[in-house]
DNA sequence: GCCACCGGTGGC
DNA sequence: GCCACCGGTGGC
């Protein structure tokens, strides 16, 4: 019964090994008109910090230790839970930010960007929590209404309902508009410049709009995160 | 008011 | 002792 999210889900095409969708909206590609790229506010000249961009399985990136820490990884609650970036969604930036005063100056505190609306958050919690509910966490233990994001209808999406404040007016971030139970039979891709990343999608003769991309871009990131395990093998 | 940063704590 | 997380504060 709990298995609703994985049971309810025909076999994907954008699911199949090898096929992954590379959400190119990020910050990687100045193509996003207003994405804020991290503004270096500290006193150091951008030394110490670096970004790294999480991928499903890209290259070597992956498991650093040549150990098979395959199993045992994360059963309690915090600490090393998570060795490696492996249960980041692709897309998703990793920021190691240096401390460069006070007595803890030298720590390096993690933040994590979403690709889509470019959010930040703290830690890992604070993104599987995002991940699940579609929102920030914000004032604790109040008024927990609404949570579905993908949680029981899928292509009941017609309740806009804005969330948090109106920090972006034009982008539909969360709700997701993508037709589990009917994906497109044959998707073609199609590289816009040579060593870029810019592939684009499409169906019979039709190029995808760029928000339907992106709508896929999330409904993976959200399965992906949901059955990590699926995708082992 | 919002955001970024640092401090301090709790769990391994 | 180390590491990750979260609270709180100061600056913009």
């Amino acid at each position: 019964m709990s298995d609703s999210v994985s049971g309810d889900f025909p076999p994907d095409p954008l699911l199949a090994s090898g096929a992954f969708i590379s959400s190119a909206g990020d910050g990687t590609l100045d193509s996003s008109s207003k994405r804020r790229p991290i503004q270096g506010g500290i006193g150091v000249s951008g030394s110490g910090e670096s970004v790294r961009i999480g991928m499903a399985n890209g290259t070597d990136q992956v498991n650093p230790s040549p150990d098979s820490s395959s199993h045992q990884a994360e059963s309690k609650s915090r600490k090393r839970a998570a060795p490696g970036d492996n249960w980041l969604p692709p897309g998703w930036r990793v920021e190691d930010k240096i401390r460069t005063s006070g007595a803890t100056a030298g720590s390096v505190d993690k933040y994590y960007y979403e690709p889509n609306t470019g959010r930040k958050f703290r830690s890992r919690t604070e993104v599987l929590y995002y991940l699940e509910h579609g929102t920030s966490k914000r004032g604790g233990t109040k008024k927990v209404e609404n949570t579905d994001f993908l949680s029981d209808h899928f292509e009941g999406q017609g309740s806009n309902r804005a969330r948090r404040k109106a920090k972006e007016p034009p982008p539909p971030p969360p709700p997701l508009d993508f037709d589990f139970k009917n994906p497109p039979e044959k998707v073609s891709w199609s590289m816009a410049k040579a060593g870029e990343e810019a592939w684009i999608p499409i169906i019979g003769d039709v190029k995808v709009q760029d928000s339907v991309r992106r709508d896929w871009s999330t409904a993976f990131t959200f399965i992906t995160n949901r059955n990590p395990s699926k995708l082992s093998s």
